[in-house]
DNA sequence: ACCCGTGAGTGACATTTGTCATTGTGACTA
DNA sequence: TAGTCACAATGACAAATGTCACTCACGGGT
């Protein structure tokens, strides 16, 4: 079976040289060693990749580079945990590849996710850019790479380049109207209407990146999702068997089917 | 009754005149036409009320001086519409006195309430900067007074003054921050944790702007509070009536009266 | 091939929340 | 002072959701 996030990270590995030479506006025949030749390639890359991301690909190649000299690479196994609610907050990453859970505990022991990041470019913590301690933890649902840079040096660089503050404002201004959609899909719908939106999201997000329209894989488990959501695993079972039966959805142990797009649009929306 | 929100103004007011002087640094002697003579003094003085603001206080004099020749000073009746979701977004407010509520109205005639603006500085629409179409609609739920310039100024004025970018940041990374709350609020507790987390929220927030402690006035009706708390009016009731049965809290007509914040404070963490 | 662990799914019942029609209450007006 | 209006509050019942103990199904390791 073909990974999608690995078959981009590849394609975009292979960007590198051409990247690394634009940066450096070397003539496009020259040596190709990159800004900071002691680093593996890898980690050079990282800045490169950024021209991959939705909000750091307009940046200009100043700032572009700037933000370099900061950037590193790093990897996430399946699994493990990026930062911890309570942790000091010194750095942030910006997604390449695998999605995270981003997640709020309550003392007795619920959880809310409040956000999925899976778009590559998706800068974590969004919202903690200008708070010491983090007010949520961070988790990663399959293996994933970022790039990472101290907090600090990012905002050191958002006061020398505007356009930078701009991005983050723009990633920032995405994630509120995020919030909001959540906010009014846990306020007001119940939860099959949950569970449509949720579907039509993934629907929407898997086309938005080229995904395969067929079977929309999903790492989160069914209580995680049902955390999600703000209903149990019980409701949450209930509606997908709803969904199923009204031949909407078809439901795989790892993905989901979607069969009738228009009709689940229309549920989310509240009947 | 003493009404706060008029009483701030006019302390605000009555600071102009020292304040439109360290903008145009003239002796402490000079006459104070201001910077732009043009205009009535209850304009000029919009951009020297910012200095009252959470986030634009701690700007330059000149960043400060370039916003204010955009702002404007505008009043708002109890009940009148700022702008509606649709609307072309053209203008970016910032509150000085008053409440508005910020909601977003489902197909099926509900509504939710994903923000309350009433801290003096509260940008209106943070979430919709980069937006051409508001989102959201906003409604004054009192006579308000707010300044306001043209969201496009605004940002030609951030590209100028990196300052009011971070200023516009931190003001975003808050909105975040409370809407993470609302999130895990709406999705891991019930009717009367949902309760008990906004009469918490109220108590902090008239203390962190020193109000008067005793009555917790809130202009919102029974119906939008529980439209913002994503639960029916007779579940509000229903939990009203249980808080106060305990004696946690008493309910008047246009007010709270906090007992008993400390077991408000358990009650809201979850049982 | 088997065991075992983890997560998915189920059934029965309790509890919470919503629905809807109706009554109560205070503020404003004529 | 009565009339009127809007909003607050209630009762009875229906529906949705949660709880909890349980079974089922799959995949990995031995």
């Amino acid at each position: 079976m073909l990974s999608n996030p690995d078959k981009m990270l590849t394609r975009l590995l292979f960007h590198i040289s051409m990247l690394s030479r634009i940066y450096r506006n070397d003539p496009p025949g020259a040596n190709i060693a990159g800004p900071c030749p002691d680093k593996p390639a890898e980690i050079r890359c990282a800045a490169c990749i950024m021209d991959t991301s939705l909000y750091f690909s307009g940046l200009g190649i100043e700032a572009k580079r700037d933000l370099q000299q900061y950037l590193q690479l790093k990897r996430f196994r399946k699994r493990e945990v990026l930062y911890q609610a309570g942790d000091e907050c010194q750095y942030v990453y910006i997604l390449l590849s695998g999605e995270v859970k981003i997640y709020k505990s309550l003392l007795n022991g619920k959880q809310q996710i409040h956000k999925l990041a899976q778009i590559p470019g998706d800068v974590i913590p969004c919202e903690d850019l200008f708070v010491d301690r983090h007010g949520s933890s961070a988790l990663a649902l399959e293996d994933v790479s970022v790039c990472y840079l101290k907090r600090q040096d990012l905002l050191d660089s958002t006061d020398r380049y505007g356009e930078i503050a701009t991005c983050l404002m723009r990633s920032m201004s995405r994630n509120l109207n995020a919030y909001i959609r959540h906010i009014t899909n846990l306020g007001q719908k119940n939860a099959l209407e949950r569970l449509a939106s949720f579907l039509v999201y993934l629907y929407d997000t898997h086309h938005q990146r080229n995904l395969n329209r067929g079977a929309l894989q999903e790492a989160l488990s069914r209580v995680e999702l049902a955390d999600m959501l703000g209903i149990t695993q019980r409701t949450l079972i209930r509606s997908l068997r709803k969904l199923e039966m009204e031949k909407l959805v078809e439901i795989r142990r790892d993905a989901f089917v979607i069969q009738d797009i228009d009709a689940l649009r229309i549920i989310s929306h509240g009947a």
